[in-house]
DNA sequence: GCGAAGGCATAGCCTTGGTCTATAACTTTG
DNA sequence: CAAAGTTATAGACCAAGGCTATGCCTTCGC
């Protein structure tokens, strides 16, 4: 079947008359009639049956319908896709970043890169760190922003700073320090995990490793918006990054710093043969700028 | 962008080549390259960059590829689904049924009526009974089968014949009663519950509420076969319908009979208005009868 | 360094899918 | 019974997409 074939058939459908799918796809009536009849030549059966000058749909043509739906809605986003790419006028770039970088420190990179150069346009995925080499290798995106570089041959990372973890407690929390808060704190206390946290979790659970501390994981969060709304109805405390404890909006918690601060380097990977290389580089640039900006700004 | 330009693009991308694309669609070399020069002129933009007589894809080319590659795919099932229907000689059923009834009830059904009529074929999908009668109205299936019958007013419901809740228990488990079993065994009991059960978790926890009947609920399954696996393992006992117990492949499980019977209906739903009224019929015909076959060869 | 092989593009020709206008036939409705 | 709705057919036309033949450019092997 061709598309303008489908197109026809769906509206036919839907419309439940070739005339008004006809008025709706702003052709002639007859154009109608013809496509849909040659359609059915093609197909070998019927997909109306007519009956007394009107269209009843065939049980072929219900079960058709059901896949042809979601064709032409793929279609449909695929063609406003094109139209987008045409009226760029500067470059583009798909970023692919971590949840928890995605609320603070990109949007502030994007921001900082717009006003340099107001004709780029962005897309923004998030996606876990696991996702982000293969989505980098089948060119899904063309900046990965996450924790950690282990990089694989054809991709190139680069480190833009660093990110701190820190504890973060409900307000008035019992027996914190003032100044800085030894990791040991967190042995036997109330603690709010994170489900598939990637380097950060791995970070953190080989620190506590090495030193036998074993907090009492109370919940397990799969969101670390849910894990800061638990820690400020004081459930428990838990250990989150900067940029995550930055994003949050809850006023009912506190932020520590660790005595061995607990670093975990913020990278940039790309693909190392990329059609637009000085494109990708000045953004390279802007990020890592952006970020050492922010992490100074931050303490 | 026409389906035929769509079909070289993705094919030229995934060759890299002009040459192998056309070997590939079993076209000539000037058609492809045509068609894809011709599908720029029309976008607006490159696809590919040409440099020294090769093909290199544009940043706009890997970001098409990205959506081109999902409707490609449902293309290609599309013209598998008008080959089978252009195929077919007898009726076509699409079943919508429970899991539950989906190993067992259905497959018996399916070989009978197939003896019957070796012309015709089937489609067998699995739904919760929520979705069923949503499916039966947008015509993605001709006859869902479950429990209860709370049809809509543009759909018909018959009942083809009961299903009985019964307690399956791990093998030995200790103070099961020779005959029929009282509800009230389950109080106090470890139990494995199942997340979003429909109409036969209603009746359960209906009966065991009226009787202030409160099992323990040591695992709640998200799937039967977790359940019963769970069952067999000692981890605690449940209760499912008689199909559901019947197509487990567990040994280590016994199975038993309530004092008071839980019964519900096995109803077949169907849409008023068919296209194949007759064929529905006969179909529902043969449902009913091997649903009773079935109820009375199983106990 | 030159010929062979393989890649892409162009030219010219043909088939067919899809558009239009005009018109006919049939149903339902006032 | 006419009016207004529906679908179908006829004939003309254009563009999409297929083919063969050919030319040009790169790369590779001798």
């Amino acid at each position: 079947m061709r598309l303008r074939q489908i197109e026809i058939f769906y509206h036919v459908y839907r419309e439940g008359s070739i005339s008004s799918a006809a008025r709706e796809l702003h052709v002639s009536q007859p154009s109608v009639s013809k496509v849909l009849r040659y359609a059915e030549d093609q197909l070998g059966f019927a997909l109306f049956r007519r009956e007394k000058g009107r269209l009843f749909a065939t049980p072929a043509a219900d079960e058709l319908f059901v896949e042809i739906e979601d064709i032409y809605n793929r279609i449909s986003a695929f063609d406003r896709t094109t139209q987008n790419i045409r009226k760029r006028k500067g470059g583009h770039i798909r970023f692919g970043v971590l949840p928890s970088l995605s609320l603070d420190l990109l949007p502030e990179c994007i921001a900082t890169m717009r006003l340099a150069d107001p004709e780029m346009s962005f897309e923004v995925t998030t996606l876990h760190s696991s996702e982000m080499n293969l989505s980098l290798l089948e060119k899904r995106c063309d900046i990965c922003i996450g924790f950690g570089n282990e990089a694989d041959e054809r991709l190139s990372s680069q480190r833009l700073g660093d990110a701190e973890l820190l504890l973060v407690a409900p307000f008035g929390y019992e027996g914190i320090p003032k100044g800085e808060v030894d990791l040991g704190f967190l042995h036997q206390a109330d603690f709010i995990g994170l489900q598939d946290s990637g380097p950060a979790g791995v970070l953190l659970s080989k620190s506590m490793a090495d030193r036998q501390i074993v907090p009492h994981e109370v919940v397990t969060a799969h969101t670390y918006h849910i894990a800061l709304s638990l820690v400020s109805k004081g459930v428990g405390i838990s250990v989150v990054d900067q940029y995550t404890a930055a994003s949050s909006s809850e006023n009912d918690l506190t932020k520590h710093h660790f005595v061995d601060p607990l670093i975990l380097p913020v990278c940039a990977v790309s693909h190392r043969d990329s059609q637009q290389p000085e494109l990708i580089e000045s953004c390279l640039i802007a990020l890592s700028k952006v970020v050492k900006l922010m992490s100074s700004s931050q303490n």
